[in-house]
RNA sequence: GCGCCUUUAGCUCAGCAGGAUAGAGCAACAGCCUUCUAAGCUGUCGGUCAGAGGUUCGAAUCCUCUAAGGCGCGCCA
């Protein structure tokens, strides 16, 4: 694939070999906002001095003798050298490399041999699952997907929420008020009454908090009845949670939670107590971190109990060693980045120097009325009523607007899952989000029902004619280079999406991308019978290729009708 | 009180390893379907980039302070 940057840099570097290095070059060198200043440009400050002329002059010496076939024009204006690319061969050189390299379009090797593990979503046992639930499992999803794009293997971990105090506190519950014709019915549903219940009169009876502890100590000690409960309350949760995994089309490759790690947390104390690193705390064993200045990590309570910190800490150490990973991603929300802080410094501390291969990737909440949503006091809201609720939109639409067509359901189901995944991964991760169910329904403007209907209609053209897509001579079109222009840029976007760990730097791009050929599309009737029509069914096919690879690393289905 | 994050158009947000007149979408208003999917396109309206300093030829972007909001701060996860 030719690089339209490294033409522009060679031809600069030629030209100032004595004044300038070639990654300076490379680093000043933009993309124009406004394209009346054209495809590229080279903004002259930094040779003003070496050269000791102005940087307007230097920029109309270099316009002078910049000259190259792919290059149509160069203007300078006032210190900026700006070029032009020949629209027609440039547009056909990206055009075919698209088509050519097809799914493969914007793979990279970087990441070939590296495996990268990523935990994400991993929701607590007999909890609902709420909108708040939502975030870790796709931008999870999402990262995971980019690495892969990457040329890293993945492993994807949903590291349920199936141990500890909360465990005791439900027991408990269950054993007070609990009923177990209720719970085998909906097992979520009743589970989570039970344990509001516990919450609201633990308020007056603090004795009730003791009684959890106890319980959770005889689940811990292996008691019969205590590991029976959780095993049933476990694999109820979780077939309810395959549900959502379905419907959002996630999937993992270990299921492996907290309660995976019970056996393998000895090890790990032995290991802290070896180096010394406990110390005795009101009763609690905990790891003083004073050189961070970030507070102790309790590693057991005063009762003896381990602690989620426990867990990870067993759980980081033993990805390191089955999957030898080069990176670790955990994607949790951004209120536990103190806890990351902790567990890289204990690793640190026991002198893993792969503490630094950690890395926490934190986003924004959705808050409620300007409030973190919380489970406890059971101001929550259900994911699953709003992915159906997105679904039914999605059905009325259809009614709609095209009545006819075919696979209703699934089609209904794709775009209304795509718009909730959209919503949720368009903006910058750390960004709260004030629940909206009204913008989450809305299928117009910068969605992804705008997406999946730009990428229909694409697949629509290029089943309505014979004619093959191809690209020999390109195209002179205007509208149609601001769309090739951007198609260039999408290896470059999945690159930066994977740098920054920012799923939203590609759904921003492939909105570009998207309006870019609707503008195309409503300027130009691009089945007309003439002698550039497979010109610009193969710009249509590539629009398509590059639109359907961008919502599959979201996530999102690309029907191809709708 | 301390720490982290956020603050750009009426609303939701881009733009941030400094560069040209600060961009989209929504909402409002005005247009475009006998022709390729109107979930679309075109146009109008809308901004002291929270505030004050500083660095620089140049700051929404970098630094400092202030304000407002969110989230955390040992036996929950």
């Amino acid at each position: 694939m030719i690089d339209f940057k490294e033409i522009f840099i060679k031809q600069i570097s030629d030209m100032t070999s004595k004044e300038i290095q070639v990654n300076d070059i490379r680093r000043v060198i933009e993309i124009p906002k406004n394209s009346e200043h054209g495809d590229l440009a080279f903004p002259c400050f930094i040779l003003a001095k070496t050269m000791k002329m102005p940087p307007a002059i230097i920029a109309k010496e270099l316009a002078k003798q910049l000259a190259h076939p792919l290059i149509e024009k160069t203007e300078a204006v006032g210190p900026y050298l700006n070029i032009f690319f020949a629209k027609k061969s440039g547009s056909a050189h990206i055009v075919n490399s698209v088509l050519e390299t097809g799914e493969q379009y914007g793979c990279s090797t970087t990441g070939k041999g590296k495996t990268i593990v990523v935990d994400f979503s991993s929701p607590n046992i007999a909890k609902p699952f709420s909108m708040g639930h939502l975030r870790s499992a796709v931008i999870g999803q999402a990262l995971a997907n980019i690495a892969e794009k990457q040329g890293y293997q993945t492993v994807r971990i949903n590291h349920i929420g199936d141990w500890g105090t909360q465990f005791g506190k439900l027991l408990t519950a269950y054993k007070k008020w609990g009923d177990f014709d209720k719970v085998k019915e909906s097992p979520i549903e009743e589970l989570f009454k039970l344990y509001v219940q516990f919450h609201e009169e633990a308020k007056d009876h603090p004795e009730l908090d003791d009684e959890a502890r106890l319980w959770f100590k005889k689940l811990e000690n292996g008691d019969e009845e205590a590991a029976e409960l959780w095993s049933w309350f476990r694999a109820d949760s979780l077939k309810e949670f395959e549900r959502i995994y379905r419907l959002l089309n996630i999937h993992f490759d270990s299921y492996n939670g907290e309660a995976f790690y019970n056996d393998k947390m000895e090890t790990v104390v032995n290991r802290l107590q070896q180096e010394q690193l406990l110390t005795m705390s009101d009763g609690a064993e905990v790891v003083t971190l004073p050189e961070e200045e970030l507070p102790p990590y309790l590693i057991k309570k005063s009762d003896g109990a381990t602690l989620y910190a426990t867990r990870d800490l067993a759980a980081a150490i033993y990805r390191k060693e089955t999957y030898a990973f080069d990176q670790a991603l955990y994607i949790v929300g951004q209120e536990q980045t103190v806890h990351f802080k902790q567990i890289k410094a204990v690793l640190k501390r026991l002198h893993l120097d792969w503490y630094e291969k950690v890395t926490h990737i934190p986003f924004g909440l959705y808050l409620k009325d300007g409030k973190k949503m919380s489970t406890r006091q059971g101001r929550i809201i259900l994911l699953e009523d709003v992915l159906n609720e997105a679904i039914q939109q999605a059905s009325a639409n259809i009614e709609a607007k095209n009545p006819s067509l075919e696979n209703k359901e699934k089609i209904a189901q794709s775009v209304g899952i795509g718009a909730i995944l959209f919503h949720d991964l368009k903006n910058d991760r750390m960004n709260n989000i004030e629940f909206s169910l009204k913008d989450m329904l809305t299928f117009e403007g910068e969605t992804g029902p705008y997406l999946q209907y730009t990428h229909a209609r694409a697949c629509s053209l290029l089943r309505k004619t014979g004619a093959l897509p191809l690209s020999e001579a390109g195209l002179e079109n205007a509208y149609a280079w601001e769309t090739a222009k951007l198609l260039q840029q999408y290896p470059n976007k999945v690159k930066q999406a994977y740098n920054q760990l920012s799923p939203s730097t590609i759904a921003k791009h492939l909105i570009d991308v998207a309006q870019a050929f609707n503008k195309y599309y409503g300027n130009v009737r691009i089945l007309e019978k003439d002698n550039e029509l497979q010109e610009r069914l193969a710009l249509v096919k590539a629009v398509m290729i590059v639109l359907a690879d961008g919502m599959k690393l979201l996530g999102m289905d690309a029907p191809e009708e709708m």
